[in-house]
DNA sequence: CCACAGGGCTACAACGTTGTAACAGCCTCG
DNA sequence: CGAGGCTGTTACAACGTTGTAGCCCTGTGG
């Protein structure tokens, strides 16, 4: 019952378990005579390795451990499924974490402390910053993914949000446009990625000739849905009223499209709303929503590939900072001809 | 930087390496004086177990797998999301497969072969059947969520789909709907949760003295919001449309109302929509949905207390059948006032 | 004063795997 | 004919932990 092991295996073909174990991992010098008997008895007897002897004889489990602040944030759920698709191909196992954005459960996660079988770390941080990070002391390979901020020493995966974001933009500037606000700015400290989207922002507004009204960027703390429709509602209150908004999350737009309608607007016609992140619920949303879309499937490839390199290539290399690929899909939230992506 | 082993501890703390193991995990005999120096050893050493070796020894790992059809799905992230938090509250991690419904896959991760390290898996099938899963061979404890065959030799967590599916037409009889389709039947091979929907849905017609017409219930492969979008087109183009569709997932029921929408019906008013799942999006949909909601929590913690169960209390114990809680939320999409839950 | 209980601690052998070193046997070449 | 080089194989020692058995004390009762 408890599974066969090297030695059975061994026994029953008459060889050493050295050599068993050179058949299973396909190394060493082999007879091809004795390789075919060798593999006869393991399927035989069902041989599975034993992952627990081998990572405490190698150093290495093919566990690697993925956290993201909320696994019910339909953003953060197809991410993780890409990765643990990109991990299957690149044989290895995925653990994931749920952190809650809680700063001190991300350093835990970063230090590798969550469970001290994983090789390494690929962290989506929220609340973490650098100062935390800079003395951790048992180093897993971590990769950050769509990172807080630029200081902390790892590798990052990321998407060009600042041309994302101008990208955005300047589609809402050509439909006509004017008074465009923004939800998703936190009301301190923001990350990295709000700071590059604000700033995409302001570059297209600018080029435009447009200006920049603060009153259209109310404060949002986070990138839910209540939120959405909260900030939303703070915009509907203002005596001159976007025409516009450009949410930093699909869910954040989702909640305003929700407010907005609750207020009898019409969108796109009353107001035109662009989200980011390309959720799948955004296709079937009513209106579906002009969204801007980060290849994920290529941001997971990328952290997975990263945090591999790091473990085995091991650990001192300078760390790099690798960029995935981005669009903005159009949809009818921003009133173009439906075309049912 | 590799850590300290139970050894390191052992020399700086001036004992044998078994009494630091003692300590650490609280059993044995030890002097209150050598305890609070070993303590003070491995606070200065920051000492982690080893959960290789550990497992190795013991032949537990603290893992658990959690299979799903499919993460992206916004019910199974939820579910997941709960599954990782009841987890972390009994001490043991989660380990997450995405099977993608293939049967082959299901079965392997069954028998437990995804990883031989994991201690117990919590699988929620889709194409497995019970001819496959008779003889599998490695008997590593497995409780199914929400099941598709009875006959599936295991610990079942599950609701009452019958009652809930009754209660759900019961709703749509009350606000006045006689025309009410289903969409969420499979062509073929229906699995034993579809069967008891079926059964609550007829159950609730027949004693409301309602006629069931066959053609309300268009055949559907999956449970995607595309699916339910394309069963809606087939129920609009009958000569007699239904006043009201009852969903048997929440995603079917946004793609029901996203075709509704552009076949220029009103929900609730042309259509009242029912679906199942409580899915976070739907409390922000236009209009918001009326659906069924399973105590997803409940679900979680029955399951992996379950298996732990099963782990500890070993195998041999008849198969239990566990019953999570339900409710109906009435939301817009049924035509009551808009309670905003 | 001896036997014995039991508290507090330790030595040793596993768990299943893999890296290292080495060993036969054969062939080739000088 | 001996040195050297391959090819295929094996013995052995780790990896870090825990279960078992047993040790040395000190204190107590006969």
């Amino acid at each position: 019952m408890a599974g066969a092991r090297l030695k059975d295996v061994a026994e029953r073909a008459g060889v050493s378990i050295k050599t068993v174990s050179n058949v299973v991992r396909g190394e060493g010098r082999v007879a091809e005579q004795t390789r075919r008997r060798v593999l006869h008895a393991i399927a035989e007897l069902d041989y599975q390795p034993n992952a627990s002897a081998r990572h405490l004889r190698t150093g290495r489990s093919g566990i690697i451990a993925l956290a993201v602040p909320e696994l019910v944030a339909p953003y953060f759920a197809e991410l993780a499924a890409e990765v643990i698709a990109a991990a299957k191909t690149r044989g290895c196992t995925v653990l994931i974490e749920d952190t809650g954005g809680d700063p001190a459960e991300e350093l835990r996660i970063a230090c590798g402390l969550s469970d001290p079988l994983i090789d390494g770390v690929l962290l989506s941080p929220l609340g973490l910053d650098e100062t935390m990070l800079a003395n951790r002391g048992r180093r897993v390979p971590l990769v950050l993914l769509g990172e807080q901020s630029y200081e902390i020493p790892a590798d990052h995966v990321l998407i060009d949000n600042s041309a994302a974001a101008r990208e955005a933009t300047e589609h809402l500037l050509r439909i006509g446009r004017r008074r465009i606000a923004v939800i998703g700015q936190p009301p301190e400290r923001a990350h990295a990625t709000t700071v590059q989207r604000m700033h995409g922002f302001l570059t297209a507004l600018h080029a435009a000739g447009v200006p920049h009204d603060p009153r259209l960027v109310p404060h949002t703390r986070e990138f839910t849905r209540a939120d959405g429709a909260a900030a939303m509602r703070v915009l509907l209150a203002l005596e001159d009223p976007p025409d516009a908004v450009f949410c930093f999350s699909d869910l954040l737009a989702s909640g305003a499209m929700r407010a907005a309608h609750e207020h009898g607007l019409r969108v796109p016609e009353d107001l035109a709303v662009v989200g980011f992140d390309d959720i799948q619920e955004s296709r079937y949303s009513v209106p579906s929503l002009t969204t801007v879309s980060p290849d994920k499937q290529e941001i997971a490839e990328l952290a997975v590939d990263a945090v591999l390199h790091r473990i085995t290539n091991d650990a001192e290399a300078p760390h790099r900072r690798l960029t995935a690929g981005h669009d903005l899909l159009v949809r009818e939230s921003t009133g173009t001809e439906a075309p049912r992506t």
